[in-house]
DNA sequence: GTGCATAGAATTGTCGACAATCGATTGTCC
DNA sequence: GGACAATCGATTGTCGACAATTCTATGCAC
């Protein structure tokens, strides 16, 4: 998971708020690999995180602190204060006394999580529609034909990941970091359910043309256009997402 | 899960990830002193945010766990987590080794907080149209009643207090809890930023009318026209809040 | 007075120990 | 055998103590 072209990758919790000025923030993530003996500050919670993003915790796994702390080499007390974060960010759910585990988002919530992304992704597409420069728009083009270039190599989650990284741009180039910081977190939360959507059969090249569709409103920084074009993307994501919902439901 | 005839109240989450009340009529300032034996479980966090979104310690004032401790009768763990969870959630910055301060939303971020408010609850709007009763149309109404009778009493507080109320409500009606939940907490992050806005003159009887015309259309249902009466009455908001900023900029 | 190093105070970070609580298992009575 | 109470092990919650770090102020040379 490298940093192709000098891309903004938007953070997630606290770092991603630092509001620095205009420029778009490209806030390295690279986690730590720090071993056993560095005490890594808090590297405990960014390895956890990752750890569960990465689903290699079930939901609704139990996530006893011992053992976390033994896994992660750290204190009880480091992984507490993860813990807690975590809660608060969505992805742990903790219940007193009783201990802490894997949230599972339902489906009801997976919806609820994907409408708003949608509202907060056509909000950063007009913003965004506003600040494009041309060395933008190369750079959405070339990722565009990276992306046909997997749809045709029937490489779906190669797809899937430029498809993140197309979104993350724009995100960057909207400048929008209190909506950007936020969607990102929703994404993380809801990262269970994504290749739900990209699964299905034919929705790849319709993505497509979609894509196609927001750079070149973003081209023709037409902010109305633009946030449309993002509309009708995602909404047709949260469509497909319900089907694949029912269809899961009622097998 | 929802509040059907009733007030919209604190839209809860979890426990653990629920939020203090926003801004109550009466807030409880009454710090009792230090009952030893009463721990109030998880209130030493409530207390604390509370504190903060009420304005009880300024932006940027140091918050010193031992300090904190003592004041709200906790334990310095106790504080920690609360600070550790206040952090994450925006109300309060920490850095390593120097300690948490109350965060400082800084002009331009409160403006950012405001368009995003813009687009949730213009989707809060469009879902609340498509799920509104009867009932809840003569709430809103009644509602809209007493913000008239605020404004013409000349009392901008308690309108403030009714505004808050008034798009609570929709939310519950929309009855997304993840859009709500962000948009509350957005809303106890830029809250210092709030009386900005209604104090500007002629804003609140356009304000009022800009209210009715949301009520009519979620009236009629219509989520089109919903969005747009929310995005329009938003918008306007944001303007007002911008030129009051930049007033305030160059004074 | 200014710059710099240093000592001391204040504060945060971490650990270990213990109390409190919960869940499950066992034991008892009918 | 099944409902219910007592018990035990596992786990979380909290406290106090101490180490690590940062901040403040003092002393000193120039």
């Amino acid at each position: 998971m490298h940093n192709p072209a000098g891309l903004p990758h938007i953070l997630t919790g606290k770092e991603g708020r630092s509001m620095a000025t205009t420029s778009s923030a490209v806030t390295e993530v690279s986690i730590p690999a720090a071993e056993k003996g560095a005490r890594g500050g808090s590297s405990a919670y960014l390895r956890l995180r990752e750890a569960i993003v990465d689903g290699r915790f079930q939901p609704n796994e139990r996530l006893v602190e011992a053992d976390l702390a033994r896994t992660f080499g750290a204190g009880r007390t480091a992984i507490r204060a993860a813990l807690v974060r975590l809660d608060q960010e969505g992805l742990v759910e903790r219940q007193p006394n009783r201990g802490a585990r894997v949230r599972l988002v339902s489906d009801r919530e997976a919806l609820e999580i994907e409408e708003v992304r949608v509202a907060l992704e056509q909000m950063l597409a007009r913003h965004a529609a506003a600040r494009v420069t041309p060395s933008h728009v190369r750079k959405l083009r070339q990722m565009l034909e990276e992306m046909t270039a997997r749809v045709e190599a029937g490489d779906p989650l190669g797809y899937s990941e430029l498809n993140s990284r197309f979104h993350e741009m724009i995100w960057a180039i909207a400048d929008q970091a209190v909506a950007s910081t936020l969607v990102a977190n929703l994404k993380s939360q809801s990262i269970r359910f994504q290749y739900r959507t990209i699964l299905q059969p034919g929705r790849p090249d319709r993505s497509l043309r979609e894509h196609a569709e927001i750079v070149e409103a973003l081209a023709a920084r037409d902010p109305d256009r633009s946030e449309v074009a993002m509309r009708e993307h995602l909404s047709r994501v949260v469509e497909t997402l319900k089907e694949a919902i029912a269809r899961h439901h009622t097998r």
